[in-house]
RNA sequence: GGGCGAUUAGCUCAAUUGGCAGAGCAUCCGGUUUACACCCGGAAGGUUGUAAGUUCGAGUCUUACAUCGCCCA
């Protein structure tokens, strides 16, 4: 066995390995197998691997190898997604430096150019994924706008204009100027900032004027009215009266409406529908007319008179040194408020009429909330089922038309009628027969065709036997920053068109962030890039640090010397392997010996990794991977390598023939289920590991998952195992004080009683684990030794005779303080005991336990103060 | 303004139904013990954000407050 794993080696060879066997097809588990499904959350195609994307691998891939291990059907399954505006504007980018554009070349050859640039590098973070073991069924990988899933995007929504859940019309949209389309409410983000606060007056009729403040003085010019609080005694005597639009004196209605809030500004509003959702929400009440200021761009257009042409901001900054001419202006001042900025390219994005196609949502949204609320769907963690609820229980219709060219281009279809271009409408998937029909340019949003998702990758609308086999799906993995965007969507949608929940369970990751809790960003050159770390370290390291350094649904803190760790970790591994296997010599009977041909120190190792089979099953039935995987590791490197692995020495280097076989097999016992436990975990190290164990399988990845053996657990044997350690760890503490040289051997006296008499049947722990050679027991009744040091640890007494080197003041003091700190623990349990409501009500095991510390307390307390007594005079 | 989460060792995080607060890193001390120096043995480090409450018992449950973060208006 190679003396390191050399991962860069490995990696690659095992996962061919893996891939060229089958074992990422359902269909290794045979006809019979379950299903167990996952659909990928498919990564944009123009993206290229970060943190996020490692977490979400390495959480799926271990709940995917899980399933296989336990024998489930499992299907992973992955794709990409167009990812519209993102994929645009790259391939924008390209065109720009290459001196054209998109309009330039025109619809067809940019579309060509899309593909062409997809099929280059669309592909690259799929291999990525590879390369940090993602053992999904690669020949079921699909893409948003193949053709399969294209035909399920175009099915649904012309099944959803056919059920009257799709409309089109002119409303109020967040308006992209720069990427020149529309956006829905989630793609828009908008946070604090300062910006300035206008006050100026509004002439009304009459030669007076309305006091209003604005943070968009632009806007001024496309006012149809002025609104006052009805009960505002500085104004209501103006409702009914005309006011004037500065510069352009437009005349406008002042109305009076208890929407206004007296308080901000002056007190008066200007009311702008055609740019501002709550003044178009007024204008609705009101019947006021809706002036559209803005060409797509966002600088201004004919309605904005002498502005017209001019770039929104250039207008706001000319309009007002207009209006300060005109005498007009009261003041400016700073002013914190939320600007609507677009989540693509973080320009502020503009409300503006606009018209679009329109998914009447709530009728989906009734389903969607039902699903959760009966259980039908679970979401972990459980707190963001109410997040979810409030979200849809609020939800607006949900705007689907995008005005780009990458993307599913809506089936519908124009005629000319009565001088109007669009006159006529008609909505299937082939264009209707008759001349004159033009096909709807703007494509869907891609959210649309992602919540098809989990079904349309199965081939849905056809029936196909994918889809009866592996629909509905089990677990949704994701991030909880696209709850909205996509997992409700996918609900939604599932259960319209398959009337089934696309998945039983919703299971939530956070955020990876930086240490201090800062986003990652490469302007602050703080990013982990997992291939990076993937070269260093493998992906084993990286994977499992990942996955044991958050708790579900919260942000995690990525820690870099947690990945140091990691890789130490799975030397470490390496390295037990490897004594295993050095340790083995010919063919080793499968399986464990008799239970009762096993010494204290097997027993006490088996039911410690039996407990710990136990407890990792209970964490994994609730998505407590992290904690499993923190648990293996303790296991591993505080139990099993420094205690079972040093005691084993002694039978295989000492033992006869029947003791030697019986380490071995308990050894590998161990070794083999730390690594099917670990294999979801860190797949790589574990499956090359474990071709050096001997065992019936050809493959890890294939092999079954550990069950617990609840014949193995066993208290009794661990409380005695347990003394016997801490005994260990005071003899090595007692060495260390009195400065004996680590390598030398030393006997140990210990009276004649029970427990020092199993501790001598079981001499190879103290042998091993702290050097002493030679337990002598003598009869109760003799003196106690001289010149020894003496060590308690609950009814045990171990004497180390240290001649020459024992100082009696020094050990009077040792176990003065050993005193102090058993009476301090005697104390509080003693306290504890005595308070009767604590016997009377605590639970029975605790009040036992509690007892059962007491007598051992008081035995080591009486066991030292003997001592003290006749050592220190 | 409404909702959610967080607050535990210097840093990053754990703690399964309430039952003696634990790891890693960093710090300090000691070690070439034939699997591993990518290691081993030890030590130190805490009024669990604050204040009340429930309970025999609270990091854990309740209430209020503070600070930070996220989501929705």
């Amino acid at each position: 066995m190679p003396r390191n794993f050399d991962f860069a080696e490995a990696e690659p060879r095992l996962y061919d390995w893996w891939a060229r066997n089958g074992y990422f097809k359902p269909e290794a588990a045979g006809d019979n197998a379950e299903p167990f499904v996952i659909s990928m959350p498919p990564p944009n195609v123009t993206g290229s691997l970060h943190i996020g994307h490692a977490l979400f691998t390495a959480l799926e891939d271990l709940i995917i190898r899980y399933e296989r291990m336990r024998g489930k059907a499992a299907l992973w399954l992955p794709g990409t997604d167009h990812a519209g505006i993102a994929t645009q504007l790259q391939v924008e980018n390209l065109l720009r430096e290459e001196g054209t554009s998109r309009e330039e070349v025109g619809y067809e050859e940019f579309l060509h150019r899309t593909w062409q640039w997809k099929e280059e590098y669309g592909g690259e973070i799929i291999s990525q994924l590879r390369r940090l073991g993602a053992s999904c069924d690669w020949d079921r990988e699909r893409f948003t706008l193949d053709d399969g899933l294209s035909q399920a995007v175009l099915q649904a929504f012309v099944t959803l204009w056919e059920q009257g859940l799709i409309y089109r019309g002119p409303r109020l949209v967040n308006w992209s100027p720069g990427l020149q389309t529309a956006v829905s409410d989630l793609e828009v983000e908008s946070s604090e900032e300062l910006v300035t606060l206008y006050y100026f007056r509004y002439p009304v009729e009459g030669g007076e004027h309305l006091p209003v403040a604005t943070s968009r003085p632009e806007t001024i010019l496309g006012d149809t009215a002025v609104a006052v609080h009805p009960a505002d005694e500085r104004y209501r005597h103006l409702i009914g009266r005309q006011a004037f639009v500065p510069i352009l004196g437009r005349a406008i209605p002042v109305i009076g409406d208890e929407y206004v809030d007296m308080e901000f500004g002056a007190g008066a509003l200007k009311v702008t529908p055609g740019h501002d959702f709550n003044d178009y929400e007024l204008a609705q009440k009101h019947g006021l007319a809706i002036i559209n200021i803005l060409n797509k761009d966002a600088s201004m257009n004919a309605e904005a008179g002498k502005y017209a042409g001019l770039d929104r901001y250039d207008c706001r900054e000319q309009l007002w040194a207009d209006m300060d001419a005109a005498g007009l202006v009261i003041k400016t001042e700073p002013y914190t408020t939320r600007l609507p900025r677009s989540q693509r390219g973080g320009e502020v994005v503009e409300p503006m009429m606009s018209t679009q196609w329109y998914v009447r949502i709530q009728p989906l949204a009734d389903k969607a909330i039902a699903a959760v609320r009966e259980g039908r769907i679970k979401i972990v963690p459980e707190r963001f089922e109410k997040v979810y609820f409030h979200w849809l229980e609020n939800i607006q219709d949900w705007c689907v038309s995008r005005q780009l060219w990458w993307g599913h281009r809506i089936p519908a279809w124009y005629r000319e009628k009565d001088g109007d271009p669009e006159g006529e409408i008609y909505v299937g998937i082939e264009a209707p027969a008759g001349d004159g029909w033009v096909m709807e340019r703007d494509v869907l949003d891609t959210w649309f065709s992602s919540g098809l998702w989990p079904f349309s990758t199965l081939g849905w609308p056809e029936e196909t036997t994918d889809l009866e086999r592996y629909y509905p799906t089990q677990v949704m993995e994701t991030g909880h920053d696209i709850l909205f965007f996509w997992v409700a969507r996918m609900i939604m949608m599932g259960l319209w068109f398959t009337d089934e929940a696309p998945f039983h369970t919703v299971y939530l990751h956070g955020l990876v962030r930086a240490e201090g809790g800062k986003k990652f960003s490469k302007t602050l050159g703080n990013a982990v890039d997992p291939l990076t770390v993937a070269d260093k370290l493998g992906a084993d390291p990286l994977r499992f640090t990942l996955v044991t350094s958050g708790t579900p649904g919260n942000d995690c803190h990525l820690d870099e010397t947690r990945l140091d760790h990691s890789f130490r970790f799975i030397n470490k591994i390496w390295q037990m392997t490897s004594f295993i296997n050095m340790n083995l010599d010919g063919e080793l009977e499968l399986g464990l010996p008799p239970l009762e041909s096993l010494d204290l120190s097997a027993r006490w190792i088996l039911s410690r990794l039996h407990r710990l089979i136990a407890n990792v099953q209970y964490l994994f039935d609730i998505y407590q991977y992290g904690e499993a995987g923190n648990q293996i590791l303790a296991f591993m490197w505080d139990e099993f390598a420094p205690f079972y692995l040093e005691i084993s020495k002694q039978a295989l280097y000492q033992g006869d023939a029947a003791q030697t076989d019986s380490a071995r097999r308990v050894l590998v016992h161990v070794q083999d289920n730390c690594l099917r436990l670990l294999h979801p975990f860190m797949p790589f190290m574990t499956e090359e590991a474990w071709r050096y164990l001997p065992q019936a399988g050809e493959a890890l990845i294939m092999a079954e998952w550990p069950r617990a053996d609840e014949a193995l657990i066993d208290d009794e044997v661990e409380a005695r195992m347990h003394s016997f350690l801490e005994l260990v760890r005071e003899v090595r503490n007692t060495r260390s004080e009195y400065k004996v040289d680590p390598g030398r051997r030393i006997e140990a006296i210990a009276y004649d009683r029970p427990m020092t008499r199993d501790l001598a049947a079981n001499a190879c722990i103290l042998q091993r684990l702290c050097n002493v050679d030679e337990l002598q027991l003598i009869p109760e009744n003799d003196a106690e030794p001289a010149n020894a040091a003496s060590i308690v640890v609950g009814e045990l007494t171990l004497f180390l005779p240290l001649e020459g080197m024992l100082d009696i003041a020094a050990e009077c003091k040792r176990l003065a303080d050993e005193q102090v700190k058993l009476q301090g623990q005697l104390d509080r349990t003693a306290k504890m005991l005595g308070n009767e409501k604590f016997v009377e009500r605590a639970r029975p095991d605790v009040v036992q336990r509690e007892r059962e510390r007491l007598a051992e307390l008081e035995a080591a307390s009486a066991q030292v103060q003997e001592r003290l007594a006749s050592l220190c005079p």
